[in-house]
DNA sequence: AAACTAGTCAACCGCAGTGAT
DNA sequence: AATCACTGCGGTTGACTAGTT
């Protein structure tokens, strides 16, 4: 027995999103989330499209803090090194470029770098643009360690709504967290709890060793972590980091 | 101006993985 | 263990646009 198609094909609307569903869609995730489940999102928000083409239309384009085209340097420089580590795993190198989705980034590559990286590597060495494959142990592929002040500026603030999980295109749904669950982050060693769907409250382990963790509510790893890089991100541009790339932003802030 | 070609990118498709039952 | 429902991902398609002949 087959699986059962995911929406009836000959009642949803398929091709390009009309601005009004791109608004109904926006103005639905921000009043109810997504409630867990994209399949039946899009009745409930009275859109006749399919589950999985609301959740990619969101994640895609409507979420904020998306960015599209004007790939800098740098970001193409992170791409090429990335697929020749680790190939075409386009989820995990748009995780390392804030504001990029997947597809973004696979179409870049398929459409631009694709190209220029063959013939780079047919030619390794010979020509000024091979530095874009060779420098994986560069500073912004270490972990970053989180100092005292940035600890006390993730402190200060817990409460900012600037994080508030909609605005940042968190699920507006956390789950509550079971006692069994392991918070591990590899991002920063901090795990993150929210607080009233608004503001970000790090704890240290021996805190969280310290609570029931029950009483917490979590995000998916990946969701964790993009918040930790916002704030991350803005302890930075408060301290004045903004201006240089990425890792010599790492280097300046070993305080 | 029309026809053709190449490039771009939003959207779709189908499979793998995962959790629940 | 088997099945189902759902999500996430990478590959692919096709509509659209810009450039060229």
């Amino acid at each position: 027995m087959g699986r059962a198609p995911c929406c009836d094909k000959a009642n949803v609307k398929r091709g390009p999103w009309s601005p009004e569903e791109d608004a109904t869609l926006k103005n639905y995730l921000k009043n109810h989330g997504t409630g867990g489940n994209w399949i039946t999102l899009p009745q409930k928000a009275g859109l006749k499209r399919c589950g999985k083409s609301c959740r990619l239309r969101w994640l895609n384009y409507l979420r904020p803090h998306i960015k599209h085209g004007g790939f800098t340097d740098e970001e193409d420089r992170v791409i090429c090194t990335l697929y020749a580590t680790i190939g075409s795993r386009w989820s995990l190198i748009a995780a390392q470029l804030q504001g990029r989705t997947d597809n973004d980034v696979k179409n870049h590559w398929n459409t631009k770098l694709k190209k220029k990286f063959l013939a780079e590597n047919n030619n390794i060495g010979t020509n000024n643009t091979s530095h874009m494959i060779n420098n994986i142990d560069s500073p912004q592929f270490s972990t970053f360690t989180p100092q005292p002040q940035v600890e006390a500026f993730l402190f200060d603030h817990k409460n900012s709504p600037c994080y508030d999980p909609y605005i940042l295109g968190l699920d507006q749904t956390p789950f509550p967290v079971p006692l069994s669950m392991p918070l591990e982050l590899d991002v920063s060693g901090y795990e993150t709890s929210m607080s009233n769907n608004c503001g970000i409250i790090p704890f240290s382990k021996e805190e969280k060793d310290n609570n029931n963790t029950q009483q917490w509510l979590g995000y998916e790893d990946g969701d964790a972590a993009m918040l930790l890089d916002f704030v991350y991100e803005d302890f930075l541009h408060n301290n004045g980091f903004v201006s240089q790339d990425k890792s010599s932003q790492i280097a300046s802030s070993s305080i």
